[in-house]
RNA sequence: GUCCCCAUCGUCUAGUCCGGUCCAGGACACCGCCCUUUCACGGCGGUAACACGAGUUCAAAUCUCGUUGGGGACGCCA
């Protein structure tokens, strides 16, 4: 099984999972199970300043929430430091690397020179240019060493599945550090490493990291080994054009999460974002989105991150689920938001049933449940002041609340058609619009001029609560 | 400063490899109409793009070159 596919997915946890790194994961865990090949999981921490434990199970935690499932690992960097070790020595024992006294205080200082002339700067081999002599005096002196890959001449040039051929001269490269003097390796050394010993098939990963790959496939030939195939994604931009950040939304996975979007649709619209399946679907479910993957139809330019169209697949999943299913997922907001008890939560699960089914049309997100709907859960809500000013203009539309209150408090079966004609019949007796009084009304109960047909938030509110609504507005109106 | 990559509606994209079927198709957003007590949903319709300039060709969004614009990389970070 030499040609099975095998692809990772490699965060580093010093931060959380990012929506770029999320996509890359997506893309490498649908290559996999096209492929029936695995997907494997890890961890780079090989940069422990910067490493923090509670990174790594949030982003395991946030795998798990988008579904990606890993058949391997996690493996740690920070655990295999053997492997790299080893193969440090190899390149060492046939000449393809050696040791750098340089201290980083001296090179940061030539690289400062470099710029300031303005003249491009690759390391200028002084450790190579050693004698013997002055080598062995190093060591004596115990003098710190890194472990430097030398760089033929020539250039480099590798297949992408994405970018086609892509090449570069070897002399703008330098010989980069593989090994730091404390033994730890570098992210392309141990990067190429872990490939070789997971025998990672495909690396897919973004495009920021092609000039690595120039490094990674000098480090490869070094090796003699034989290289996996490379797959460069674009990268997905803030909608003004620069890398997502912080301080332009949502960058980590869980904020979308807690912001109310549901993993499939992180999942569907991470996947189309860069690519297409060339018909015109864009809502995939998972087993379509397998089916259809492939790097091949991957574009090349990087695409804007639209969150608007994120929201919209949002409303559109959320239209179509099933309401158990629904509410099971919206009760934590509702929780969050104070509005049930655990209690409720189990008892009046046909209500909120009910009341999933009314907005289910109207939220984008399912924290907007919770929002929107918020007035269902409290006494406590207040009168838009717009709506006020068009709707409450005059006491009399106190007086048409109450009569209105006197109505439905004889209704025996308290139903939304019963409401309505009671309703109706009221209007055409006070000659008005029923639109009118409907306004005033909903105005009245819930505090906001729009929403779902009023009399099912009236019957789902109940005719207590109604009439204890409508004489809350009755006093507010008097009062202005 | 050096190197690499990219370029179709405001945004995501189809078409580009194998020039003609493309006065460029779909989706989001936007606008209008219908439905409607409202807000949505839904339906119908609309505005809107081949970055620019040369070249090759009977014919170019598609091929070539240049310009411009954008992105990325240049660490003992990953």
């Amino acid at each position: 099984m030499n040609n099975e596919v095998r692809v990772r997915i490699a965060p580093s946890p010093s931060g959380y999972l990012h929506v770029g790194t999320a996509r890359m994961a997506v893309c490498n865990w649908l290559f996999a199970r096209h492929n029936q090949g695995k997907f494997i999981l890890r961890i780079e921490d090989t940069d422990i300043a910067r490493s923090d434990p509670q990174m790594v199970s949030i982003i395991l935690e946030s795998l798990k929430w988008l579904g990606l499932d890993w058949d391997e690992g996690p493996y740690y960097q920070s655990q295999r430091m053997e492997f790299y070790k080893k193969y440090a020595q190899i390149l060492l024992e046939r000449n393809k690397a050696y040791y750098c006294y340089c201290t980083p205080e001296t090179l940061k200082r030539k690289r400062e020179e470099a710029a300031a002339k303005k003249i491009n700067w690759v390391y200028d081999r002084t450790c190579l240019k050693l004698s013997e002599q002055e080598k062995a005096e190093l060591e004596r002196k115990n003098t710190p060493k890194a472990v430097r890959i030398f760089i033929p001449e020539g250039k480099t040039s590798f297949y992408d599945i994405v970018y086609k051929e892509l090449k570069k001269e070897n002399k703008e490269l330098d010989d980069f550090v593989i090994l730091r003097s404390d033994f730890r390796p570098t992210y392309n050394f141990a990067c190429v490493v872990d490939d070789l010993e997971m025998r990672i098939s495909h690396v897919i990963r973004g495009n920021d990291h092609i000039a690595n790959t120039f490094k990674q496939v000098l480090l490869y030939r070094a090796l003699g080994a034989e290289m996996p195939s490379f797959a460069h994604l674009p990268l997905n931009l803030a909608m003004d054009r620069q890398k997502i950040s912080k301080r332009k939304g949502a960058v980590a996975i869980t904020d979308y999460r807690d912001a109310g979007f549901l993993p499939e649709v992180m999942v569907n619209f991470l996947a189309i974002s860069g690519w297409s399946p060339k018909d015109e679907r864009e809502i995939m479910t998972r087993e379509e989105l397998i089916q259809s993957f492939s790097l091949e139809g991957v574009s090349q330019a990087n695409p804007i991150f639209d969150m608007q169209k994120l929201e919209w697949m949002n409303g559109e999943y959320i239209r179509a689920y099933d309401n158990e299913k629904l509410l099971d997922l919206i009760i934590p907001f509702l929780f969050k938001e104070n509005l049930i008890t655990e209690d409720m939560a189990k008892k009046k699960r046909e209500w909120l049933l009910k009341y999933i089914q009314l907005f289910k049309e109207r939220a984008k997100t399912l924290k907007e449940f919770a929002e929107k709907g918020k007035y269902l859960f409290t006494f406590d809500y207040q009168y838009e002041p717009k709506a006020v000013s068009k709707t409450f203009n005059s006491i009399e539309v106190a007086d048409r609340l109450n009569k209105f209150a006197e109505r439905i408090s004889s209704l025996d079966d308290f139903k939304k058609e019963k409401i309505e004609d009671a309703l109706r019949k009221l209007a055409e007796e006070l000659k008005i619009e029923p639109a009118q009084l409907i306004h005033a009304v909903r105005l009245a109960t819930t505090g906001v001029s729009g929403g779902p047909p009023l009399f099912d938030i009236l019957e789902l509110l109940g005719k207590e609560e109604v009439i204890k609504r409508i004489q809350k507005a009755v006093e507010f109106i008097q009062t202005r």
